[in-house]
RNA sequence: GCGCCCGUAGCUCAAUCGGAUAGAGCAUCCGCCUUCUAAGCGGAUGGUUGCAGGUUCGAGUCCUGCCGGGCGCGCCA
């Protein structure tokens, strides 16, 4: 349970008194009264808006709502002080025993604790990754990986329907050029091409894949089919190749994203769509609307393409919702252009019943955002809507050092190569340290070393440092009951010290951490919410080597040991339920 | 030329639908280990939030115009 948003109830309860007694007029938007931790703690236990933003629709001065409100506030259960402040601030001071019942939640909700019911089972499609299945995943695919599988963690704690959704670009031009790279190396592997030739082809530009990754793949090919494609024109050989390349590479990505710890729900092939006639059924859909229709597109600013010429074209009216420009549905040749499947994928989003669709994608898709956008308000007749979250670009680095990568065709640093290099916790964390927007630093040296300025390094500490105290108290207590349940029944009250407070309202903040990273689609707030956790909790560890009495075992004082471990509990709580988002799993030691 | 993103302490970054005195870490300086992991903790120093206007009770946040950086701009995906 969101504590802030039971006090807020109870604002709104004493608002609608005051409408009620005729104070203020009916019919005033709450929307904007928030009830949330004030920035300086001195100032209370909560703070609430409510007096500044009704102050003005009502014809009062804020701070005379405010002493109004106050009045009443004053009576509300569990607060023990309000007084106005600053403009028309309320700063409520609540009960002790109000933030030790969050702490009785934590220890009986366990790692479900901060799960919220916002959502309210509301289906959420989260697409994202969707590389082309030409190669092996690299680093650049980590980040979008890490970004929405967490996305999407954090949605369905929230108590949002999620559905992680792979959208697999297996039709258009790239997955020939996989396919004829993938006949080269199945003619290698049968002796016809020299590595050397290959390398020959890639510089004229005749294959455009040369990774070698491709070589067990034309093994594979080479033993299924003999040499029935080795000397064939390409026509008979390029749909089949291309099937079991495509499936090949999936499969490779499929794997690559497991060693990350991400699996999808969905796999939408794009090939099966086109297949199905939906591009062509979406087109009928938004002609029927007025939106497609032939016309002739300005030559683009700034890059005017040499050969280009004024033809008439078949065009989707994404203007009319807010794109530049209208968008082209047909390639010069006739085929569909890749936006014209991307309508048809995003109208079957729609027919799957999401209203409320996520894609992750990177900074360079930047320009496609508000003709997708246009999309989805057009194939859903303005019903379902589009947040793309961009992910900028991630900088490796070892020692401060740029990684250098290789220049030559088709080598990069893999996904799999820095997975192996520093364990898939780690990245999926540090993933998740920046917001997308923000390009991120990857520094291979800073990530493993054990350091507070080590995000990873120093939430787990706090985490094994929890379950270290619990392995004292096993000692000092044998066979006693310490499991969160029977913490939960621990003398709470026993918990007095500024700082034991300071951490307990810390850790009741999760749930309201919780929907608002969620509602903003932001789950690196939660690494910085970790991060403070660890630190209130480890300073708290260090007040108990200044001062003996803030020990959290005390061998002569059972009661108050059993309640200082329920507040240990509730950080190591805290911290594994937040890891949970992240796909990290919590560490119980550190060597 | 146009569109989107970014610009906060020396460095890397936070800042809760617009909230009170803009916060952390690193670096620098000063303290804290017979005691639950000092791989840690506490304190000090450090700011015209790129610039100039505007909106309002209140702006790092919203609007306009500049400056600087990144990405993108038909028949690629």
């Amino acid at each position: 349970m969101n504590i802030f948003t039971a006090y807020r109830d109870h604002v709104l309860d004493q608002v609608a008194a005051l409408v009620a007694a005729g104070t203020l007029p009916e019919g005033l938007d709450t929307s904007r009264v928030a009830v949330e931790p004030p920035r300086d703690p001195s100032h209370g236990d909560m703070a609430t808006n409510a007096a500044m933003v009704l102050a003005k629709p009502a014809g009062l001065k804020p701070r005379d709502l405010a002493e109004r409100l106050v009045e009443r506030l004053s009576g509300v259960a569990g607060v023990t002080a309000v007084e106005v402040a600053g403009p028309g601030f309320i700063n409520m001071r609540l009960d002790p025993a109000v933030w030790l019942e969050c702490l009785r939640d934590a220890l009986r909700a366990g790692e479900r604790y901060g799960d919220s019911g916002i959502g309210g089972g509301r289906k959420v499609n989260v697409e994202f990754v969707s590389a082309n299945p030409t190669g092996p995943m690299h680093v650049g695919h980590a980040r979008g990986a890490v970004v929405g599988d967490a996305l999407a963690a954090l949605l369905d704690k929230a108590g949002f329907a999620v559905t992680r959704e792979y959208y697999v670009n297996d039709a258009g031009a790239q997955v020939d050029a996989l396919a004829r790279a993938t006949h080269a190396r199945y003619r290698q592997a049968l002796g016809r091409l020299s590595e050397d030739d290959i390398a020959a082809m890639l510089a004229r530009k005749e294959i455009e894949y040369g990774g070698d990754y491709l070589v067990p793949l034309g093994e594979t090919l080479a033993t299924e089919f003999g040499d029935r494609f080795a000397d064939a024109p390409e026509a008979e050989w390029l749909a089949p190749i291309r099937d079991r390349a495509i499936a090949a590479m999936l499969a490779m990505i499929k794997d690559d994203l497991a060693a990350l710890g991400v699996a999808f729900d969905t796999f939408t092939s794009e090939r099966d769509l086109v297949g199905a006639g939906r591009v062509d059924e979406t087109l009928a859909f938004l002609e029927a609307r007025g939106l497609i229709y032939t016309g002739v597109l300005e030559p683009p600013k700034g890059k005017a393409p040499e050969d280009w010429e004024p033809r008439p074209q078949t065009l989707f009216k994404a203007t009319e919702f807010g794109d530049d420009v209208d968008r082209p549905v047909r390639k010069s040749d006739g085929s569909w252009t890749y936006f014209a499947g991307d309508m048809a994928y995003h109208r079957d989003k729609v027919d799957r019943g999401f209203e409320d669709m996520i894609n992750v994608f990177g900074a360079d898709h930047g320009g496609y955002v508000k003709r997708l956008q246009a999309v989805v308000k057009a194939v859903s007749d303005g019903r379902a809507s589009l947040d793309v979250k961009l992910c900028q670009l991630v900088k490796l680095l070892d020692r401060g050092e740029p990684v250098k990568m290789s220049k030559r065709a088709g080598t990069f640093v893999t996904l799999r190569d820095v997975v192996d290099r520093v364990g898939k916790d780690v990245v999926r964390f540090i993933m998740l340290t920046r917001k997308n927007d923000a390009t991120l630093d990857f520094d291979f040296a800073k990530v493993t070393e054990q350091s507070r300025d080590n995000p990873v390094w120093y939430v787990q500490y706090a985490h094994a440092r929890a379950c270290s105290v619990f392995g004292h108290a096993e000692e000092l207590w044998p066979g006693r009951d310490l499991s969160p349940a029977a913490l939960a029944e621990a003398p709470l009250d026993r918990l007095d010290a500024p700082e034991e407070r300071d951490v307990i309202r810390l850790l009741a903040g999760w749930p309201r951490l919780v929907e608002g990273a969620a509602e903003a689609h932001e789950p690196h707030r939660v690494a910085y919410y970790l991060a403070e956790v660890a630190a209130a909790f480890h300073g708290l560890w260090t007040k108990g080597k200044d001062d003996a009495q803030l020990r959290f075992l005390m061998p002569d004082d059972e009661a108050l040991s059993l309640a200082r471990l329920a507040l240990v509990q509730g950080v190591a709580t805290v911290i594994a339920s937040g890891l949970q988002i992240f796909g990290v799993q919590p560490v119980r030691e550190l060597r």
